[in-house]
DNA sequence: CACAAGTATCTCGACATCAAGATATCTGCA
DNA sequence: TGCAGATATCTTGATGTCGAGATACTTGTG
């Protein structure tokens, strides 16, 4: 089955013959992948009352474990967002009543971020109903093939997250 | 190798023994790896004078070979943007010399958005930048597993390049 | 030939993000 | 102790994107 990356890569072989264009197969269909995958679940959150900015934060304090809080630093270093994102997200949810902000005991500069119960209920939901979606469009693969497909991206993205970047 | 990906999926089995979270060892890291492409992109454009959108849009017209135009709808299609966010992004590549717009002369609702002089070599002189620097992120895997790599995503994006999406 | 439905592009308002800088607090060392 | 530099969070202003709707033109049908 032909893809557009293969339409593309056959482009550029007919435009620019003097360059390899190899990287691409690998790297434009993993940021097309990611570009559909963004899509799905923006729908699938939908069914949750969620967007998708909101599902990242608030699995972020769930995965955290009882208390179900952290700081906003910790939650940048999480969500690969600035600073400022994070801030104006942190008004949303509490706003919506989905997370609380509390002083941090230990350092007077520092907030922590916790869960409500109702924030947590959604987080659960959430995520099962994400984990249905995705286990439909894995159905392409056999669990070998996942298992190659994920060792494969994890020596890809291992640089990223060991270096300080 | 571990990755923060690993560290995700131990966080649930932890929190949630109850849920299968494999799906995310594979779709999780094709998330994170394109948030880091995009910022290696985005520096690797830079260098160039370009902003990432500014290289898909430019790039697309370059691949579709002299005399280098398509209508604002095939853009879309190629992009995955909308139809506003495609006005604006011609507009602003007119404003910049890279583009102009023409009259379709075959249908009077129609433009059609060719590259000038200075757009094709900017394209031209981004693309090769940008494969040296993908090249470097590549050198992780040797090139037959690239090439499995590439044939395992190609299944996974092809149902969504093929069918009305 | 006329008209309803379809199509291509653009307009507009809302919104999320980023980058840079401001503020408050902490930490290590003289 | 006192101060310089590091750190944690928030503020601000600019920007790019989306979604829905408007406009202009084309196509298919009777």
């Amino acid at each position: 089955m032909e893809d557009e990356v293969d339409r593309l890569v056959a482009a550029w072989r007919r435009e620019r013959p003097d360059l390899d264009v190899e990287p691409l197969e690998v790297l434009s269909r993993v940021s097309r992948l990611a570009r559909h995958l963004d899509r799905a679940r923006r729908t699938a959150f939908a069914e949750h009352g969620l967007e998708p900015w909101e599902f990242d934060v608030l699995t972020a304090l769930r995965r955290a474990g009882s208390p179900y809080q952290l700081s906003p630093g910790q939650l940048l270093t999480q969500t690969l967002v600035t600073s400022g994102t994070m801030t104006n997200r942190i008004d949303r949810l509490t706003g919506k009543g989905l997370v609380k902000r509390l002083p941090d005991p230990d350092d007077r500069r520092g907030v922590l971020v916790r869960l409500t119960d109702d924030g947590r209920d959604r987080a659960d939901q959430a995520l099962a109903g994400l984990l249905a979606h995705e286990r439909e469009l894995l159905a392409q693969l056999s669990s070998v093939q996942q298992g190659e497909l994920a060792g494969l991206l994890r020596q890809l993205v291992a640089p990223f997250d060991n270096i300080p970047g």
